[in-house]
DNA sequence: TTGTATATTAAAGCCCGCTTAACTATTAAG
DNA sequence: CTTAATAGTTAAGCGGGCTTTAATATACAA
């Protein structure tokens, strides 16, 4: 069960103390302004794909198109979405972000990221400038690999 | 809005892109066993506790005593905790994971990190040597901002 | 003993998220 | 044109998660 990789160890312990932290701040944010996580999944799928279909969005989340349609339909109720007729398709709808939905967004990712601001104060000068290339490492490798997993799982990419 | 810090941008930029895979793996997992956010986010506030009572679980989470009540109570019929009576204080119950709820918990947390195991087999042996340091200090230091919110703001420390 | 504070439980009711099944509307294929 | 296939909506129903309100049990203090 125990890890021999301690390189792998330290990259799952990083990752887990920074999801303790990113997790609090977007759980309380959310739950401060009534959205389940449901919902938050569903605006960031938007922002990521700047438009989709009720079928997709079913397909993102992992339910039922029913499902669906009937919580984007409290989505525009509050004012978050916007959904019309496809002008390819009239059986499709179209939907995107309304300038609230954006806000509330950002709003979501500044709570999740706030903790950031209160770790990156520890670190002096010279920490920063021998940790940046190593961060610029990670981002970059772990896009890459987001890549691969989007070619061969095109369902259900998370963006929470 | 945006950032002049370059070093906090790379940072934020990299909570953003490995939360994305993280939650991807925590949600689709907690979805297949069938357990919500909250039932999940109890259960590893427990294994951090190792035990608590009925009214410090419904101050983590957010809610009324009478809502964490009845949500310990699904949890115990299910297995995955026990609940008894606090020998110091007869008006107290004191709430343990079981084996089960353990093994649950363990499940989670590797669907959390399965995608670090694909991202390091992307590093050479030279960048893991370069990386490994900067690792260490960064949870070091993480794990000092912890300590530090624990104490200013008691409640509400997510586990997820 | 009599309050008073603390902690847990029960009951009623609401909304959300999900399912299945049935339905409408549009497009594509024969 | 008829028949399928596709996209989405609607309705009924179930269970979860939450609230408020009220009831209960224990501990401690005057």
């Amino acid at each position: 069960m125990t890890n021999s990789d301690p390189f792998l160890s330290e990259m799952q312990e990083w990752v887990e103390v920074s999801m303790r932290h990113s997790m609090h701040g977007l759980i309380r944010h959310s739950k401060e302004k009534g959205f389940s996580m449901t919902q938050v999944s569903a605006l960031f799928f938007l922002r990521r794909k700047s438009s989709c279909g009720v079928g997709k969005m079913a397909k993102h989340l992992g339910v039922t198109n029913a499902a669906a349609s009937q919580m984007l339909e409290r989505l525009v109720e509050q004012g978050l979405i916007l959904r019309s007729e496809d002008p390819n398709d009239r059986r499709g709808k179209q939907i995107v972000l309304t300038d609230k939905g954006i806000n509330l967004i950002k709003k979501g990712i500044q709570a999740r990221q706030s903790w950031v601001a209160d770790l990156i104060v520890l670190f002096t000068p010279e920490q920063r400038e021998h940790i940046r290339p190593v961060l610029k490492i990670l981002i970059e490798k772990t896009k890459q690999l987001g890549f691969i997993h989007g070619q061969g799982c095109p369902h259900y990419k998370s963006d929470i």
